[in-house]
DNA sequence: TATTGTTATACTCTATAACTATA
DNA sequence: TATAGTTATAGAGTATAACAATA
């Protein structure tokens, strides 16, 4: 196009970009975790301090009873998680990190937090000036400013 | 955490938080328009004017060969895509988009674009410097700077 | 009656290995 | 020999519907 934007839409798609740019790095440390993306998905949102029942598992990541059934079956048969009964509701049941669940989370965590090489490119300055308008975004759509 | 970082590594953190919580909405969208996730990917990466051989559309949305069979035979039998001869080797087919594609990857294109709702509550000046922090970053990150 | 989680079923995605046709 | 694409096979993700136990 001759004249760019310069829009938060066209902010968004160069963050598609990035995001984009970077998919075979994130899905190649997953595999080398052994770990599927959904797997990655579930063992990364699980709170080791309070562990969420199945449903609400499900809600984080997007993912259907039925189908989260089948994942956290196949989590519990690395041993990552075990199934435990949830305290308020006999239906319900919660999704526990084991020991080992818990240092590959932390392994995962590790692998997963440093940014793609473009934003390495930036100064530190740039880096938290685009830190500041991401914080404030989000900020001002938490409040509903 | 009691002091915040603002590096690009909490930068980018924050990018995945926002790119967390769209999902539902870009899920939504493609089950809208009957697609999987991968045939999204697919269908908005193809190009009208060049289209790519299978082991470069395969290269672009990160597919293995035989998976990316699957995936164009089911877009093949939508009726959005054809395999049509590749002009140089005739080992290779090239992937390219029916009509009936065309409309549909432009009805993807236009419901895909629009930024998550914690964009859209930059100012103007805001947007525009987001999005000139993340060209500097794309741009240094091309030419190895 | 409604909700939580599982099972049954069917389809899609995914990768490895073997294969055909071409380079 | 190497590469492009398909097929066969097996496993994992996905959703719908039916179901049992509990709220």
């Amino acid at each position: 196009m001759a004249t760019e934007p310069k829009t938060a839409t066209s902010a968004w798609a160069l963050v598609w970009d990035i995001f984009q740019s970077d998919k075979k790095r994130r899905w190649g440390l997953l595999a080398e975790l052994g770990l599927t993306p959904v797997q990655g998905m579930a063992l990364s949102s699980l709170d080791a301090d309070d562990p969420p029942t199945m449903s609400h598992l499900g809600g984080q990541i997007m993912c259907d009873s039925s189908t989260l059934t089948g994942v956290v079956d196949r989590l519990e048969a690395l041993g990552y998680v075990e199934r435990r009964p949830a305290p308020n509701d006999r239906r319900a049941r919660c999704v526990a990190l084991t020991d080992k669940g818990r240092a590959l989370q932390a392994e995962l965590r590790a692998r997963m937090s440093p940014p793609p090489p473009q934003l390495e490119h930036l100064t530190a300055d740039e880096a938290a000036q685009l830190h500041d308008l991401l914080a404030t975004a989000i900020a001002r759509h938490a409040t509903g400013a």
